[in-house]
DNA sequence: CTCTCCCT
């Protein structure tokens, strides 16, 4: 049997002679994973130790190990083995051990020397999986410090190798793969078209141009559920539409495997199981709609939330080979051919959450490893707390001895801290949570919405106890509960538990074992509020409608998806909140709290008990100033300066401040503007402030002082002076000044009153002529002017006979320059 | 009321 990689066998055991690391770029079907391990057995520098070749996946693992023994004539577990979690097929004549990628971290921590492996083959690399990258920078730091003849061979689909040749300092081996040309095509998306009408239109266009099945990729079940309805509604019933995602039973994914026996023809809509997972026979065409579904890590909130992407270049030419395996074939690409992707994806370790990551360099003791992409640092900063606070780091990030045996079980560490916290007779049960946690819920249909997790541990003992009937009644997939067990099985033996669990637990048995890995996602029901929750790490959490957890004071919280307000509870378990202070009582603190009461304008003060950001106990007591003054500014700072009493008298005042800085900048006086005395509240109104509980026990008064108070005695002679309050006119009566911004201030007069007057009065040192508005004897505006003299030259005569005519007993002079000033009439006047 | 894929 022959495989495109064959013939370059001689030149990859030829580069390994004079290298220590070797690229290996080889597309799907060349035969990389199962000619190259055989191929190096017999190299002189392998010296007898054994070959690692690292699979991605536990399936991936036992069938390379069934097919290269299978070349060798020989069962599996002589000459090639393989060794998954809880399942080896191993034997002293084994020399090719594939295993799976997080094995290898553990085979290196337990062996720094990996004193029997002369060489480690990395599968699969580009799908750059946390564990495949740490498994590779702990094989560089061993290669470079203990073991320099070690061999490292990194095997990879995408074409790009350059960059990791360059990070490995290696020469590249490319080869060709056994696939057909690809053609590609990307038909526009109509206006108003959604994704999956487009998706549905182009799937069609696909059966009718190609022969064969179709493959479309969508980023989820909501996508697919939508698409598959659209398409059953328009496609003929000769055609046949099957879903396939990680959430179906396993029996579904085989029937949509299965070579169609009816040869009917089949329209594939996957997630991306089918990008690498899951290989499909007879497909011809690839619709793809570009997107995938990927976990991010939010370090400010410590959740993972999913977000739906765009694919990148790697991941969309390894969808579109999909299509080339059997004959020539063609993929459809929903997006512009204009649209430039990135070259590729990003590696799992830049989104993931660490603490597993942090925990392992924790063990190996230096963290300065050779990265192809180092962990980013916060969320390596996240994953530390979270270690320290469950007690696998001291306060200087080293592991401690708690830390070491739960680095030892090979759990996530939450839930190797719940272990290390569990006594023996609950260990049974713990190993059921172990497998739980780790799988999707085994329960369907209906039941597939209960919240409550309990319920799934139900399940697994109804299977345990009355089998696979007893379970289907149950609304569980016996199937998925067979696989649970399989992993419940290889815990209990790993934690030496002595039996399984069965029966229904005591109901805060779960609780109680989950809150020791979930310290950080405790709930507190809110009071009144039966749905909504405060989690102790500070957010808001809250139970759908139709909860099976309805009225339970206290959860765990160990699924939700983060919501900026309320995060949305999907699974939890009840637990007893004694434990927090048995177990965790040096998280619980007595501490003042200030709060603004928002009903009673003032601020309150408590004494709190609380376990992190969850207040167990408050009472009242007194407000200090030093607690009320900052509560009290910031009061003022949300609501404006409106808010505060103002008097008629301190409105005008700010106003000729702000007025007379503006004409005469010389003065030195401070700016009043709102922006500034917003932002400089402490220095001018917290004296004024100090000692009050209340808003409203300011009065208007105290913040009239407040403002005189930013001048000084010179500046406030000089505010009287040039900016004055009133005016005093010819009749001896004296008017106010009207200021407004970024205006001469207004003075309203009587023209008699003015009589004798020459020319316009002026402020602001003289710079500013006031404007008059010059009224009739009634009290009527009659003429505005900012030249008086001129008024009196040009105006007046005028204005004059007509003032005669309609106010005979006031006095109009000729001569309103000598004229007696007066705001009465000639009879008045006379006296 | 909902979530891609995988692993010690």
């Amino acid at each position: 049997m022959k495989f495109p990689i064959t013939p370059l066998l001689p030149q990859i055991l030829e580069a390994l002679e004079h290298n220590t690391r070797l690229v290996l770029e080889a597309p799907p079907g060349a035969g990389k994973t199962t000619q190259v391990p055989p191929a190096l057995l017999e190299a002189p520098w392998l010296d007898g130790k054994r070959i690692l070749l690292l699979e991605p996946r536990r399936i991936a693992a036992r069938a390379a190990a069934t097919f290269m023994a299978g070349q060798l004539g020989e069962a599996v577990g002589r000459r090639v083995g393989y060794a998954i979690r809880f399942e080896s097929r191993l034997s002293a004549a084994t020399r090719i051990e594939v295993i799976t990628e997080g094995l290898l971290t553990r085979r290196i921590q337990d062996d720094p020397a990996l004193e029997d492996v002369g060489a480690i083959l990395f599968d699969e690399f580009h799908e750059r999986h946390l564990a495949g990258d740490l498994g590779a920078a702990l094989a560089l730091d061993v290669q470079a410090g203990l073991r320099p003849d070690l061999r490292l061979v990194v095997m990879s689909a995408t074409l790009d190798g350059e960059r990791i040749a360059q990070w490995l300092d290696a020469p590249r081996i490319s080869s060709p793969g056994r696939s057909f040309p690809v053609r590609i095509e990307h038909p526009p998306a109509r206006a108003q078209e959604s994704t999956e009408q487009h998706l549905a239109r182009t799937v069609r266009q696909a059966l009718a141009e190609i022969e064969g099945d179709v493959l479309a990729f969508l980023p989820g079940q909501r996508e697919i559920a939508r698409a598959t309805r659209l398409l059953d509604e328009q496609l003929d019933a000769d055609i046949e539409v099957l879903p396939l995602h990680g959430e179906l039973a396993l029996a579904d994914q085989q029937a949509a495997l299965a070579p169609a026996d009816d040869a009917r023809r089949r329209v594939i809509l996957a997630t991306n199981v089918a990008e690498s997972s899951v290989t499909l026979p007879g497909i011809r065409a690839v619709v793809d709609s570009g997107l995938a579904r990927v976990p991010q890590f939010d370090p400010n909130s410590g959740f993972t939330r999913l977000r739906t992407v765009t694919v990148a270049r790697d991941s969309a030419d390894q969808r579109a080979g999909r299509a080339g395996r059997v004959a020539p074939g063609v993929a459809y690409r929903l997006w512009p051919q204009s649209q430039r992707l990135d070259a590729e994806r990003i590696a799992e370790i830049a989104q993931a959450e660490l603490s597993g990551l942090a925990l392992e360099l924790a063990a190996w003791g230096h963290d300065a490893l050779p990265w192809l992409d180092p962990p980013p640092s916060g969320a390596l900063a996240q994953a530390r707390d979270l270690l320290r606070r469950l007690g696998a780091l001291d306060a200087e990030h080293r592991i401690t001895a708690l830390g070491r045996a739960m680095h030892a079980l090979g759990a996530t560490p939450r839930l190797a801290a719940a272990v290390t916290r569990a006594n023996e007779a609950q260990h049974g049960l713990m190993a059921d949570l172990l497998a739980l946690l780790d799988a999707r819920s085994p329960l369907r249909g209906e039941h597939a919405r209960n919240d409550d997790f309990r319920q799934r541990v139900q399940a697994l003992h109804v299977w345990r106890d009355g089998g696979a009937s007893a379970a289907r009644r149950f609304g569980a997939d016996a199937g998925a509960l067979a696989a649970i067990e399989r992993a419940a099985r290889g815990w209990r033996q790993r934690i030496g538990a002595r039996a399984a669990a069965s029966g229904t637990p005591h109901s805060h048995a779960v609780g109680d074992l989950l809150a020791h890995a979930f310290p950080d996602r405790i709930a507190m029901q809110v009071e009144g509020q039966p749905l909504r929750y405060q989690l102790s790490n500070g957010r808001g959490a809250r139970l759908h409608e139709a909860t099976a957890l309805l009225g339970e004071p206290w959860l765990v919280v160990l699924d939700l998806r983060l919501e900026s307000r309320d995060s949305l509870i999907f699974a939890a378990a009840p637990f007893d909140p004694a434990l927090l202070q048995r177990d965790y009582g040096e998280r619980f603190v007595t501490q003042r709290a200030v709060r603004w009461n928002a009903d009673r304008e003032a601020v309150e003060a408590f004494e709190e008990r609380r376990f992190d950001a969850l207040v167990l106990e408050r009472r009242s007591v007194p407000v200090r100033a030093e607690d009320a003054l900052p509560a009290l500014l910031a009061r003022v700072r949300e609501r404006g300066l409106e808010s505060l009493p103002w008097s008629d008298a301190a409105r005008r005042l700010r106003a000729r401040i702000q007025a007379l800085r503006g004409w005469m900048p010389e003065s030195g006086l401070p700016d009043v503007s709102d922006d500034t005395l917003l932002a400089t509240l402490e220095t001018w109104l917290g004296p004024y402030l100090d000692g009050k509980r209340k808003l409203d026990a300011l009065s208007a008064a105290e913040l009239s002082q407040a403002l005189v108070a930013l001048l000084d005695y010179g500046q406030r002679q000089q505010l009287d002076a040039q900016a004055p309050e009133a005016l005093t006119v010819p009749s001896g009566r004296t008017h106010k000044l009207v200021y407004t911004p970024d205006a001469p201030p207004v003075l309203a007069v009587k023209l008699q009153e003015l009589f004798g007057l020459a020319d316009t009065p002026r402020v602001g040192g003289g710079r500013v002529p006031v404007t008059l508005h010059l009224l009739s004897p009634a009290g009527r505006p009659m003429q505005v002017t900012q030249d008086l003299a001129g008024f009196w030259e040009r105006t007046y005569p005028e204005v004059k006979k007509e003032l005669k005519g309609r106010y005979p007993k006031h006095p109009w002079p000729d001569d309103p320059w000598s004229a007696t000033p007066t705001h009465r009439t000639r009879r008045h006047a006379g006296r």
